[in-house]
DNA sequence: TGCGGTAACTATACGGCGTGAAGTAAAGAT
DNA sequence: ATCTTTACTTCACGCCGTATAGTTACCGCA
């Protein structure tokens, strides 16, 4: 049973240590899948490892240290899952891309309601996020994403968007650094158009994960579909034939 | 200082537990204001009042009895707030009462951010809604007020949803025959269109409520009044002239 | 006027929670 | 072989919701 598993650059030590960290996340992200992101517990992990809860405080500080790193992990893993899906299709394609991500956001979400709501929601108790949010590079990622897609959409949807009176100003500098960098050319206005885009999907979404849409309609799949078709139709391009 | 401050048809005895019921309910929202839900506690709420946290089992059979009602309370709150906006518009004036309500709504989420996350976030722990939703009531009537806008757009808007096909069947049976019994001739497409204005609104706000924008843009406000002015003129309406 | 019922409230207790302080045993470094 | 660091446990504190039992004060009725 002896033998050398690990790479000569990492101590044991360090190895146990990055395996037990996991687990930790790893056990975290299960009790969240069964009971929702507030039965995420010190004491419940410990126990189900055979620890005592006061030893995971030598792999996080404290229990708010877990939750931002269980936020920004599974936050990633949406931003990844969601770029996935864009980039499955052709740029030219800039109608199916939207519809791409479109769908795999509710997908996922409906997949995963309690990461959502970790994500999404009011956490747990008294969590309180670390100075502007827990996660926002993945929340970045994820709002540059939108953007690429408003920019395949721009040479169709700018027309429609020449009254806009947005300012560079008016956004994150890092954020519209970063957009002016990779799209030259690619007003304020599509980073608005952007963050609309979001707040659809968002709106939508998590009404209905968090319950807020099941006493109004039977068929939240029919509203969403419909509403990405009337999206992909006001940027000027041409949706996709409806299917049941 | 022995008066009688009652009325005849109630007991002393019913007056003293209203009372007290009320001001359970206020130093609970109290709590709320200055923590968050998730520092409504059925210890802090007693100690507030001098009492012992059992007493407050004669008034609520639980503490998620308690938020169920606190729920229902502010949700409600809510309903009154974005009805009062809208009715001071003649029904005439289908824009602008979509306006009101849209600025209503976000000015009363950012004037009561905790309560908006009591209503639309995870409101605390372990808290379970009972069958439902909490407050499915005061959400019925938001989904009709907003029936009722979609309903006033609709002359102008109808011909922009021809397209749709939405069935009576894809709403929840009440809501479905409110919306009947109060707008003969109006269509299921009408429902959608009104779920999906709640879907933008609520999307935007949320995140900027739950601090999911804040990384992103520095105007909220100004996205915000671009997404209401576009979806008015997607209805075929006028928007009003932009103002800073 | 007094008595019995009941409503309102307290006292005590249990288990679970996050977290701090102190101690222990094993592994690694020298 | 000794010293240091790491991983972990034990014990403790103050929070939490809630169950059970006991106490007090009021109300209606004789």
């Amino acid at each position: 049973m002896i033998q050398d598993v690990g790479s000569a650059t990492t101590s044991r030590r360090a190895r146990l240590r990055t395996e037990t960290t996991a687990e930790i996340k790893r056990v975290a992200l299960e009790l969240m899948a069964s009971g929702g992101p507030g039965s995420i517990t010190l004491r419940a992990i410990a126990r189900e490892m055979g620890m005592t809860a006061n030893a995971i405080y030598g792999y996080f500080a404290t229990r708010d240290d877990l939750l931002t790193a269980l936020i920004k992990d599974v936050y990633t893993e949406l931003a990844d899952t969601l770029e996935a899906a864009r980039d499955a299709l052709p740029e030219a394609d800039a109608a199916g891309r939207i519809l791409a991500w479109a769908h795999a956001f509710r997908d996922w979400a409906l997949a995963h309601p309690q990461g959502f709501r970790l994500i999404y929601g009011d956490p747990v108790p008294g969590y309180q996020a670390p100075e502007g949010g827990a996660a926002p590079e993945a929340e970045h990622r994820v709002c540059a994403g939108l953007t690429g897609l408003a920019a395949g959409a721009w040479p169709e949807a700018s027309g429609r968007y020449t009254d806009d009176s947005f300012d560079w100003t008016d956004f994150d500098e890092k954020l519209a650094g970063e957009v002016r960098a990779e799209f030259p050319g690619l007003p304020p206005a599509a980073v608005a158009l952007a963050l609309r885009i979001w707040g659809h999907l968002h709106g939508l979404v998590s009404l209905e994960v968090l319950g807020h849409l099941r006493a109004q309609t039977t068929n939240p799949a029919k509203l969403y579909r419909n509403e990405i078709a009337r999206l992909i139709s006001s940027l000027g391009l041409t949706p996709p034939p409806a299917t049941a």
